[in-house]
DNA sequence: TTTATATTTGCAACTTGGTTGCAATAGTAA
DNA sequence: TTACTATTGCAACCAAGTTGCAAATATAAA
């Protein structure tokens, strides 16, 4: 279900995506919290995001669960599709602008490409 | 630790791999092998079978950790670099040898790119 | 402002994938 | 055959994520 109800802690955990491009770990989110906040309050309230178009989620390179904010997205259509860069170093994801060019395969329809570089981030590097 | 002993696991393990270009899951392999196998062994062989360059391993659309033959890989290098598709449709999940480029991003040194790719497979689609 | 209702939350218990320590077993080379 | 080390099974564990339910609370109607 959606997002029908706006909060204090909807609020709280909106706000840990306002600002950045970087997405976060919903164990991050359950650990972290300023405000300590059930761990499955955290997951529902996540997934009721995404299902508003306000967030989009992905698997990292260790079978976590991350979600960032979208950028143009809704209820309706969720057309934030971008690659994603994790940091082998500090672990921090990055959502890229970066459009990536999928080949046709033959005999097989593709309905989604997600794509996780690893690497070194800016920080890490030096 | 790399292979070290040709024990009856380990060919066991070995000849699911073998024939098909087709990756399997931990997951199916812990429940389904002919004769069963205490899921330790089984997580630790391919493991093992992953340091000797005979597998490599990735994570799935939920999470779940896949393996698949390499091709021409060994212990010092693992150069069996492909994006992988998984039907949403039946679950299975194939190599591709379809290149994919990936762009360089600034300020960011990319080691590795994990490409999974979501669709419906040939089965599925008809 | 008060009331009514549906949504949201916390909690505790559960499920599932994956890991670990240790004693018993079994390849392999001598 | 023996001796040595790698491998296995087992049981207990850990961590991420899910679920049912009763209590709390946002919001709209009265
Ligand atoms: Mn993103
Ligand atoms: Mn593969
Ligand atoms: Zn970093
Ligand atoms: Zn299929």
């Amino acid at each position: 279900m959606a997002i029908k109800r706006q909060t204090a802690t909807v609020k709280l955990l909106w706000e840990q995506f306002e600002e950045s491009r970087d997405a976060l770990s919903v164990v991050y989110l359950v650990k972290h919290l300023k405000v300590a906040m059930n761990k499955s309050t955290v997951y529902r309230i996540l997934d009721r995001m995404e299902e508003s178009g306000k967030l989009h989620s992905f698997i990292g390179k260790n079978g976590l669960k991350w979600y960032a904010k979208c950028q143009d997205c809704s209820s309706e259509n969720h057309i934030d599709i971008h690659p994603h860069f994790q940091c082998n170093g500090c672990g921090k994801v990055e959502c890229l602008t970066e459009e990536i060019k999928i080949p046709k395969i033959s005999k097989h329809q593709i309905q989604l490409a997600q794509v996780l570089l690893l690497g070194k981030c800016e920080t890490c590097l030096n």
